[in-house]
RNA sequence: CGGGGUAUAGCGCAGUCUGGCUAGCGCAUUUGGUUUGGGACCAAAGGGUCGCAGGUUCGAAUCCUGCUACCCCGACCA
């Protein structure tokens, strides 16, 4: 590809409005164009990467035989109902109808539909396990689409579906697909992914893991242990914390004037956080009030809190609300709450502490010496606390180190959620109709590219590895007007490209600094310099990306030397 | 959905407060010339519904009202 002739111009500036690495020179290099919020074109460069880390997962796919399909888009909503999600999942979910007024969807995850094409295709146990897949795009209408291609309406994803007989079955593939999705990452270099146990929200079932790039930009918390044996969501993640109780001591009501923060509650009676608790209020999607009590230094986990109490959605309280349950807020009381009204969920830190400062349920007043056993009592006692960075690791008692993660792929063990529904049954050995179990395995294709930007850049662009880059090699040639340069050069790229080498060959003609830092945007592994001042002894620089020593290479081995070069850079990324 | 911000040439911005002649600057683009090892220089040229609609005014990019789009923080997120 002649340089000249590249769509996708490179710009010197920053993008306004960009944050994160990748958004910046995903833009500056003329890899993607906004057309919407959240929504890009492709550009050619791009579109080279895209199909290489395409390519890779597809490989990785069908290694574990798994069988690539094609799914519409386009949904009836009817799928969606008879899965129950066509009403469960929130506004993300694109609704609209067609001219016979029709409800139609566009999908943002494909187990209605694949669980339609196999139930009709699968029904004995003989064709059992199976694992479809597809590389396809996906509609999210997000609230708000953020950072480039890290967070966007429309994106493409691979996602796999697999149907098993048993749970060993599907425990036994989970593996496979987790040992299929590390080769793909380490095959695409990226640098730095870890699989964390995670949240499995609105998709059903219960073990899940999710592939986290860990990047500042990351939009997830990660807690892991300094051996990284422990590895989780922030979602989920726990601590082996130790609370500390000591002699129980009379109940004391105190004045604290205007004192509502656990901060200024803490500094006026000249205590500690941790002596203190506080409740917060929540209410579920019926409006139902729930109490959660929690140590003063910790926050209250709400996924942990909403996977307790196994409701779909959590919002904080109104004082209104607060008011009507007859409680003070600000100064709550944990002792004002009506039981057999609110369900009242206590965190291991309080039921574990004791003498802690509580609100009186009154305005200006605490109580002192507070203890969970004596003026509480009954109430649901779960880990409901949000791990800090420091707390103790649970498996190895070493402190947990915060990162941050994108999320580019996750695996789930769906279970029986949606072939249950959906009626997606086989006859097993004895003849008798058995639902299917199954597992689901998604990555984010535009998201990895993003990724691998956010942990492979310089200040000058992004450095490919070389499985993904959008060339393998780059020619520039420089003064090609003078010394026959210009001659040599299209020889050389010719002879190259014979050679099977992908080569973007920088034509252009324009100044050495101008070349360069175009060539440092686009990022290719590998780069030719083609120069007056090494050809005549019959040479050209050959160096790599983000180096700054050449290397003469006699334009005779020319073609031998940059495949075996190239080669040797492959090997780095199998397996 | 809540909070904040922005919208003027392909990109980045000035001009808006305090209304006034032909709406500017840098980059990019085209042409000619000089250059050529880390974003060159000279000269010329093309490119604008000043986000949209309405209003005030002799006169609106500028003031007023409404709307829309985009970005950032938060909420949400298979």
């Amino acid at each position: 590809m002649r340089m000249s002739k590249l769509v996708g111009r490179r710009i010197k500036e920053d993008p306004k409005d960009a944050v994160t690495v990748s958004h910046k020179l995903l833009i500056r290099g003329g890899y993607i164009r906004p057309v919407a919020a959240g929504i890009y074109s492709m550009l050619p460069l791009a579109k080279r990467i895209i199909d290489k880390i395409e390519g890779i997962i597809r490989d990785e796919m069908n290694k574990i035989d798994g069988q690539e399909v094609l799914m519409p888009v386009v949904l009836p909503a009817e799928l969606w109902e008879e899965s129950g999600r066509y009403n469960s999942i929130g506004q993300e979910l694109l609704r609209f109808e067609d001219r016979g007024g029709k409800k139609m969807l566009l999908a943002m995850t494909h187990e209605e539909a694949v669980v339609h094409l196999l139930r009709t295709e699968v029904n004995s146990y003989k064709q059992l396990p199976v694992m479809l897949y597809q590389i396809q795009t996906k509609y999210r209408d997000e609230a708000r689409a953020r950072g480039g291609l890290i967070r966007v309406r429309e994106f493409t994803m691979k996602d796999a579906y697999s149907f098993h007989q048993t749970q060993e079955s599907l425990e036994e593939y989970y593996q496979r697909a987790h040992q299929a999705y590390e080769n793909i990452f380490k095959r695409i270099g990226m640098k730095n992914v870890l699989s964390i146990e995670s949240n499995s929200g609105m998709m059903g079932g219960k073990v899940s893991h999710e592939f986290m790039a860990v990047a500042e930009s990351g939009e997830d918390t990660i807690f892991v242990s300094p051996d990284y044996s422990y590895r989780a969501n922030r979602e989920i993640a726990v601590a082996a914390w130790k609370f500390e109780s000591s002699a129980e001591v009379e109940l004391d009501k105190v004045h604290t004037p205007g004192k509502e923060s656990i901060e200024e509650v803490a500094d006026f009676l000249g205590i500690k956080a941790e002596n203190t608790g506080k409740v917060v209020f929540y209410q579920d999607e019926q409006g139902k009030l729930i109490c959660a009590m929690i140590r003063g230094d910790f926050d209250v986990n709400e996924s942990k809190l909403q996977n307790h109490l196994q409701v779909a959605e959590l919002t904080f309280a109104t004082d209104e609300a607060i008011r009507k349950a007859g409680c003070e807020p600000g100064f709550a009381s944990p002792m004002a709450v009506k039981h057999d009204e609110i369900r009242i969920v206590v965190d291991r830190s309080v039921a574990e502490s004791s003498n802690l400062v509580v609100g009186a349920n009154e305005p200006d007043y605490h109580y002192k010496n507070f203890n969970f056993a004596r003026d509480l009592g009954e109430a649901e006692i779960v880990d409901i606390a949000t791990v800090r960075n420091g707390d103790p690791c649970p498996l190895t008692g070493e402190p947990l180190q915060e990162l941050r993660g994108i999320e580019v792929g996750n695996i789930f063990q769906l279970g029986t959620k949606y072939s249950e529904a959906m009626n997606c049954t086989y006859l097993d050995q004895n003849g008798k109709s058995q639902t299917m179990i199954m597992g689901c395995y998604g990555i984010g294709v535009g998201r990895s590219m993003a990724s691998v930007i956010e942990q492979s850049n310089d200040k000058w662009g992004p450095i490919w590895p070389i499985t993904i880059a959008p060339y393998e090699l780059h020619i520039c040639a420089l003064n090609p007007k003078r010394d026959g340069v210009g001659e040599s050069a299209e020889k050389i790229y010719a002879e190259l490209v014979d050679a099977g080498i992908e080569v973007l060959f920088d034509d252009r003609g324009e100044k050495a600094g101008f070349m360069f830092n175009d060539a440092d945007l686009i990022g290719i592994p590998f780069r030719i310099i083609i120069s007056p001042k090494t050809l005549a002894e019959g040479m050209v620089e050959f160096k790599r990306r983000g180096e700054k020593e050449a290397k003469l290479i006699a334009i005779t081995e020319l073609a031998t030397a940059v495949n075996e070069v190239i080669r040797a850079e492959y090997r780095k990324f199998s397996d």
